[in-house]
RNA sequence: GGAGAGUUGGCCGAGUGGUAAGGCAGCGGCUUGCUAAGCCGUGGUCGGGGUCACACCCGCGCGCGUUCGAUCCGCGCACUCUCCGCCA
């Protein structure tokens, strides 16, 4: 959520920041009328509590008829205290409802428009040119048929749509991945974590994934928990409700979890393969800084990223998310898009989000500095969604009878296999 | 799944239906002097709300109830621990 001062301040600049996201403007007046509303209400219980106690005091002492007008007094200011007290937290709850609704504020450099006004940051690699090589490119299902990596028939069967098995050495890819992945990332400071799936509402909705988001979570009623869509969820919610000493920070987490995703709304799209699937595995980066320091480690994240990505030698492009088509708690968002030859098109693999206290505020996660007690930014960053990279390289690192090259620095991470074979029929 | 115990300040730990002991640590001071120790004082020294700043209000795991008044009594919930059962 975000800050309340700042909205009393300037309502104009959520105004407008809720504007370029297509979201509704007119809670920020809600909003304000209902802060009102609860700090009138508030220093109305405060007075009437203060007599209230005051008053009680005097009750042991007081004697006779003295005490009999006292306790009259004394049980007509219960009744206003208990009446202010509801009223007060009515207005608290409206207000707290309200500010919890509100998205982020946007980062005023972020490109402002929907989907498809991203600005594309740079085009790294360059896309094979199969014409030239003489041979048609496979899709990631047949190559992984062929190299009987990925079984999506059986996945169907067993799990129902977008559901698949990684088979023999695609399972081993997935473990290399993620192996080099963690490698990486603990060569670069970050602490390993593997994360629960399951968390319980406070930790989904302190992430803001129970908004726009909602309806891509899973629920599990009878437990009151949700499957995490990304372990952005445990990480961020790993130090709820603390103050966390602005000596240690920056604390970067790198965390391995599966992720599910109910995929509402996207029937017909990417129906084929493992692009969009109901489950996968996926290392993520998390990042709890100050908020000064907040724009920089974004740029981290995503040099990382592109480290990741540079070392399994895949073609990309960087690209910065406009308004319209971030989460409600990231400020700015980078995509990493790889080049997949079949399709002809960039389709994301990476993307990292600068939440700013978005996340922390809501989550109760403060920083002490000096003695001062103050909201910290969080950031997250994919280092490596699992499915999408396997498509990725098998698509572009294929050869014309089908094996795929194994990319240099994945190598040691797969038993030193330099070349994926086909498996004989 | 069953039974029981517990949750108090940065940490430990008492407690009572009427403004929360004590200790450690902290902070301020003093003494002796240095792999530090002792004495005195301070004291919710923390977090939230509120104010120009004070005042003031809320916080004894959370919520609801009883009461003039709840940390204390009742109900529900969460979490931790112990034992039993089941289990990868």
């Amino acid at each position: 959520m975000i800050d309340l001062r700042l909205l009393r301040e300037d309502p104009d600049r959520v105004r407008a920041s809720q504007r370029v996201r297509g979201e509704d403007v007119d809670i920020v007046d809600a909003l304000l009328s209902a802060d009102e509303r609860r700090r009138s209400s508030g220093s109305r219980f405060d007075e009437l509590r203060n007599e209230q106690k005051s008053l009680g005091k005097l009750v042991p002492k007081a004697q006779g008829e003295e005490k009999v007008a006292l306790l009259q007094r004394t049980k007509d200011l219960a009744a206003a205290v208990k009446a202010a007290d509801a009223e007060q937290n009515e207005a608290k709850e409206e207000a707290d409802r309200l500010l919890r609704s509100l998205a982020n504020l946007i980062d005023p450099a972020a490109p402002v428009g929907g989907e498809e006004d991203f600005v594309t940051l740079e085009e790294i690699g360059t896309p094979r040119d199969f014409a030239a090589e003489g041979f048609e490119p496979r899709d990631h299902v047949e190559l992984g048929q062929i190299l009987g990596a990925i079984d999506t028939e059986r996945g169907a069967k067993v799990a129902g749509a977008r559901s698949y098995y990684l088979t023999g050495v695609g399972a081993l890819l997935e473990l290399a991945l993620v192996n080099m992945a963690m490698a990486q990332a603990t060569a670069a400071g970050f602490t390993a974590m593997i994360t629960p799936a399951l968390v319980r509402p406070a930790a989904m909705d302190g992430t803001g994934f129970l908004g726009q988001a909602a309806e891509n979570v899973y629920y599990l009623p009878e437990e009151e928990r949700y499957l995490v869509g990304t372990s952005e969820v445990p990480l961020a919610a790993y130090h709820m409700d603390e103050i966390l000493d602005a000596g240690q920070l920056p604390l970067r987490y790198a965390g391995f979890s599966s992720c599910f995703r109910r995929e509402a709304g996207t029937y017909g799209k990417d129906t084929r393969g493992i692009i969009r699937v109901h489950q996968f595995e996926k290392v993520e980066m998390f990042v709890f800084t100050s908020p000064e320091e907040a724009e920089a480690e974004h740029r981290r994240l995503l040099q990382w990223e592109k480290d990741f990505l540079n070392a399994l030698e895949l073609p990309y492009r960087v690209i910065d998310v406009a308004s319209g088509d971030l989460g409600s708690s990231a400020a700015r968002k980078f995509d990493i898009e790889a080049w997949i030859p079949t399709q002809g098109k960039y389709r994301e693999v990476t993307s990292t989000s600068n939440t700013t206290e978005y996340q922390s505020r809501r989550l109760s996660i403060r920083m002490r500095e000096e003695g001062k007690v103050r909201p910290l930014a969080t950031l997250n960053g994919t280092l490596v969604a699992v499915p999408r990279t396997i498509v990725a390289i098998l698509e572009n690192h294929q050869q014309a009878d089908g094996s795929v090259v194994v990319p240099e620095a994945l190598r040691p991470f797969l038993g030193g296999r330099s070349v994926i074979e086909p498996v004989a029929k």
